[in-house]
DNA sequence: AGACGTACCTGACCGC
DNA sequence: TGCGGTCAGGTACGTC
């Protein structure tokens, strides 16, 4: 699920939560996710105060009061809950008591994510961290940065697309929602694409994207808001999960029917009329 | 370096 | 109802 979008609509349902709350309590259900949580988490966290909460990508970050910083991942399937007492459900990975009261749980049934607690100097040399791409919606997010960014790569702009060091927090289905927007085929080589094209790509994936966060992001099946609310994008889809269906730009036109492809063995949805 | 296939893990869904 | 196969929003790693 969790990509730029959905990741925003997270941080910004805890922050009125967490921002300068103090944890009070620490549970581990288990340590073994994608990155092993610290042995020491609970008692590094116990009694830190949250300053604020940020986002790189798909990553969240907690700034605490202390040396340390939270980082997290939701993976394929995690999820952040916040309630006053709610009973452990399974796949509780770490659950955090406030000195509000309320409960924040990290749920992660696939265990893709990651619940990390690093210092400030670990922060800025994370593997992830260090070498991520600019965020799309901001203003180092350019044409010319695109255009640079896409020479010499032969890989088809689908998978570029994804990778998060060219640009940070596109996933699979913002991707193919923002290659139909710019009328851009998901096969065509990165260093084919010409300077139009790259002119209306950057523009396209912020419209994407801006309307996806307005939204509350895209819930397939296991994304929620930490209020347990879905996010309603998925409503808006223009291609993505639509095979079959009818091209939103020319609905009764057979030649713009969605179709799916696989590309490095991940669906792709595009409109081989609109697409070029 | 870049491209590509595969692995990690659980749950939902579909056809039989 | 149960079983097996397939698929899923992401990233890391090995190989060429």
């Amino acid at each position: 699920m969790p990509e730029l979008p959905e990741v925003e609509t997270v941080r910004r349902g805890l922050a009125p939560y967490l921002e300068g709350h103090v944890i009070e309590r620490v549970t581990i259900d288990r340590h073994d996710l994608r990155r092993p949580i610290p042995f020491d988490l609970g008692q590094r966290l116990t009694q830190r105060r949250i300053e604020r909460l940020d986002r790189r990508g798909k990553l969240m970050i907690w700034h605490l009061d202390s040396a340390d910083a939270v980082l997290i991942h939701l993976g394929m399937s995690g999820r952040m809950a916040v309630s006053s007492a709610a009973p452990a459900q399974k796949h509780d990975h770490v659950r955090l008591g406030l000195d509000s009261g309320d409960h924040v749980v990290f749920n992660d049934p696939r265990r893709f994510g990651f619940f990390d607690l690093v210092s400030a100097e670990a922060l800025v040399s994370d593997p992830l961290l260090s070498t991520m791409g600019p965020e799309p919606l901001d203003d180092m997010f350019t044409a010319s940065y695109m255009l640079t960014a896409l020479q010499g790569r032969t890989a088809p702009i689908k998978n570029i697309l994804l990778d998060q060091h060219v640009v940070a927090g596109l996933g699979n289905i913002y991707v193919c929602e923002s290659l139909f927007k710019a009328g851009i085929a998901p096969d065509r080589s990165g260093n084919t694409l010409s300077n139009a094209e790259i002119q209306r790509l950057i523009p396209a994936i912020q419209a994407v994207l801006t309307r996806a966060i307005t939204v509350g992001g895209s819930t397939l099946r296991d994304h929620r808001k930490p209020d347990g609310e879905t996010g309603y994008f998925q409503i808006e889809f223009s291609v993505y999960d639509r095979e079959g269906q009818p091209c939103p730009n020319h609905p009764t036109n057979p030649a713009h029917k969605i179709l799916r492809t696989v590309q490095s063995g991940r669906s792709t949805y595009y409109c081989p009329g609109c697409q070029t």
